[in-house]
DNA sequence: ATGGCTTGCATAGCAAGA
């Protein structure tokens, strides 16, 4: 089972690139994050012929995060728990029935939460807490789960090219990377960083000042995998191509495969 | 760079992103 995160900036915009991408990587289930768009307006049609189920948490304009599975899915939630007044489409979870097992696939746009400090970054830390608890729940099912979006952490120094750069950014702050240990250490596995410990590889490159040309990123799109499927994964990788193309999102697809 | 692109929207300059 393929499984892929992928922050497209914009369902509307991107769906070249995206369908392109569908037919050459074959996710069988992609996690879409910043759809940009209600639930009415996505092109779920264009994705349903090519053999994908559609399930969407859209919102008008900004944030809204979608499944794309191949496979049956069972089970559908919307939003993170934990705040009823919480109005930010950045949640949505499924249980992928996969030819050799099940897997609950969780899929999020955690909160940018700049400027820091301030109430963006109070509530980038309050969603954090609210993960937490969610995770929690989940790892005590004791299955196979993964967690896998755009949660706008840069985990390490070696995880972007200019560290110095995000020293204050909300992104790379202490009390954000403590914060993302806090739910890793819940008995998570970081599926990147358990096979690959390379400085450089990156997953989103800013469209301004020729960052792409550069090399100039950071990694902060990431899997984490439940004990269940941490045992379970076979390869992960990054698509870095993708972000070259014609018209490309900022941020690029990161996928595992999992023996289910 | 208090923002060099890009997106969406009350379609004209903003807000938001990272």
């Amino acid at each position: 089972m393929k499984i892929a995160t992928f922050n497209i900036n914009g369902v509307k915009a991107r769906i070249e690139a995206l369908l392109t991408w569908l037919d050459e990587a074959k996710p069988d289930v992609a996690l879409l994050q910043e759809i940009k768009s209600v639930d009415k307006g996505f092109p779920r049609e264009l994705i349903e012929e090519k053999g994908y189920r559609v399930e969407t948490h859209g919102q008008k304009s900004f944030n809204g995060v979608a499944i794309l599975s191949r496979l049956p899915l069972e089970d559908v939630t919307r939003g993170l728990p934990g705040d009823d007044t919480d109005e930010q489409a950045r949640w949505i979870e499924a249980t992928v029935i996969g030819d050799q097992g099940a897997v609950r696939v969780c899929g999020l746009y955690l909160p940018n939460g700049n400027p820091a400090p301030g109430p963006k970054y109070d509530y980038k830390l309050a969603w954090m807490a609210r993960m937490e608890a969610r995770v929690r729940d989940i790892l005590a099912t004791e299955e196979p789960a993964v967690f896998a979006g755009d949660y706008n952490v840069i985990p390490q120094p070696e995880d972007a090219a200019k560290p110095d750069a995000w020293r204050d950014d909300a992104l790379f702050l202490p009390q954000t990377r403590a914060a993302f240990r806090r739910i890793v250490n819940l008995g998570l596995t970081e599926a990147f960083r358990a096979r690959n410990q390379m400085a450089g590889q990156y997953s989103f490159w800013d469209y301004q000042a020729n960052s792409w040309g550069r090399n100039n990123g950071i990694r902060i799109d990431h899997l984490l995998l439940t004990p269940q499927a941490a045992d379970l994964m076979l390869d992960v990788q990054i698509d870095r191509e993708v972000r070259g193309r014609e018209k490309p999102s900022d941020h690029v697809p990161v996928w595992i495969e999992l023996a289910a």
